[in-house]
RNA sequence: UCCGCGUUAGCUCAACGGUAGAGCAUUCGGCUGUUAACCGAAGGGUUGUAAGUUCGAAUCUUACACGCGGAG
């Protein structure tokens, strides 16, 4: 895999690097929106690509191998060609599924058995599998088979599952040695480091994971209910495990200002729905603080929903027109929250990643971190 | 003019003798490797009006008002 680093923060552990696929060169620290089944929600593929300019999504192993299939992947040439996407793609494994359908499947030592959320059916995911079906997605980076754990954990179940990602990683690299990419380029496969909130556990992962090799390191299990504190210090304690050379992924997350906390501890990647699922939620994210644009008071507010932000959205509507959009249940506003939402997340990372390099990451960092997390109602007040 | 049906929350309707509920709407909140255009909470009604029967009436009776349909 190819990763620069090129500088490291002098006041904070904030990298700023360049990540290379087949598919193109991306700056980190980087967003990547998610997009499960094929598609971020509600955006298409150009004005992701050309207007919003994410250089990275993500796609989801279970998801995409239930509907619409590898066979069909396979017959469209994968799922860059599929989509239409001709940027980088990074495929979860179907780990966190272990977390959010608990209730649809079971853990074996081998892999787990998921029964289809869509009808019930049953399907056994080993780590050989799912870099299989990833082989067929084409993903630029797959993510290995783990287990997220749920919060709390008890001890005894962590050191357990925390083994078995372990045991798992291993055979995720022996089957990724194996196979053999079917698109003609290059694929990339990265080791997810478990250990719920337990630091001896997260090192011993770390440990575990680092020997193999991987082209990249993952930090899972986090933001997943646990107070925000431990998910800060777990990060700032596992990075340090985690080398220098090669990205380093915090997945889930998460808010902008868990963003933020997480590149000055280390990280430089993230993912995470936030950004999609609450623009659909009529919850947008500003630099001004936090807008729930359905509320009565945007009603006759007709000022950008940003006025430091330059997407089509800002650029071209009023909170007013938004929330009618919202009022009135008009997919529209899906679509301008979403992409508003999204713009607002990777302009984020690029301003930080600014910040590093002029270093006064930091103290911008702590200036604009407590508007982030609230709402903007609030910050007006003050 | 007569006959029938109806009138309950902003709207559409439940409850048919034991002092009213839902969905939607309204207001607000929550979403962290998507089972999510989702989930949750709150506010909102002297049951068209007036009288009667009854221990007790949205519910039964009568009159009136309004609406819809039919007959003439």
């Amino acid at each position: 895999m190819k990763f620069t680093l090129e500088q490291t923060d002098k006041n904070s552990k904030a990298r700023v690097g360049v990540l290379e696929t087949a598919h193109g060169k991306m700056e980190t620290p980087i967003f990547m929106p998610v997009g499960t089944q094929g598609t971020v929600k509600a955006i298409t593929q150009r004005t992701l690509s050309e207007d919003i300019k994410a250089p990275i999504i993500l796609g989801n192993t279970y998801h995409l191998y239930l509907r619409p299939g590898t066979e069909i992947l396979e017959k469209a040439g994968g799922l860059h060609k599929f989509m239409n996407w001709n940027n980088s793609i990074l495929t979860d494994s179907g780990g966190f599924q272990v977390y959010s359908l608990t209730d649809l499947r079971k853990m074996k030592s081998d892999g787990v058995e998921f029964r289809s959320h869509l009808d019930g059916s049953k399907h056994f995911f080993t780590p050989e599998k799912v870099i299989n079906i990833q082989r067929s997605i084409g993903s630029d980076i797959m993510m290995v088979l783990d287990e997220c754990t749920p919060y709390p954990c008890e001890l005894d179940y962590a050191v357990k599952s925390t083994q078995l990602t372990s045991d798992w990683a291993i055979l995720n690299k022996e089957a990724f040695e194996k196979s053999k990419p079917l698109y003609g380029h290059e694929q990339y496969q990265f080791g997810i480091i478990q250990g719920s909130t337990y630091k001896e556990l997260r090192e011993k992962s770390a440990r575990d994971l680092v020997k193999l090799d991987f082209d990249g390191y993952a930090i899972g299990g986090l933001a997943v209910g646990e107070p925000t504190e431990s998910m800060y210090e777990l990060t700032d304690f596992t990075t340090d495990f985690m080398p220098e050379e090669k990205p380093r992924y915090l997945m889930g997350v998460g808010r902008p200002e868990n963003l933020l906390e997480s590149i000055a501890r280390g990280i430089d990647m993230f993912d995470c729905v936030m950004p999609t699922r609450n623009a659909r939620n009529a919850y947008l994210f500003t630099s001004q603080g936090v807008v729930t644009i359905r509320n009565a008071h945007y009603k006759d507010d007709f000022s950008p929903l940003d006025p430091n932000c330059d997407c089509y959205t800002c650029q071209n509507f009023t909170r007013a027109y938004l929330r009618h959009l919202f009022n009135t249940n008009e997919i529209l506003g899906l679509e301008l929250a979403s992409i508003h939402n999204v713009s607002f997340y990777l302009n984020l990372v690029r301003e930080a990643r600014k910040k590093i390099i002029e270093g006064n990451f930091v103290e911008w960092k702590n200036k604009i971190i407590s508007k982030l997390e609230v709402n903007i109602l609030q910050n007006m007040e003050e």
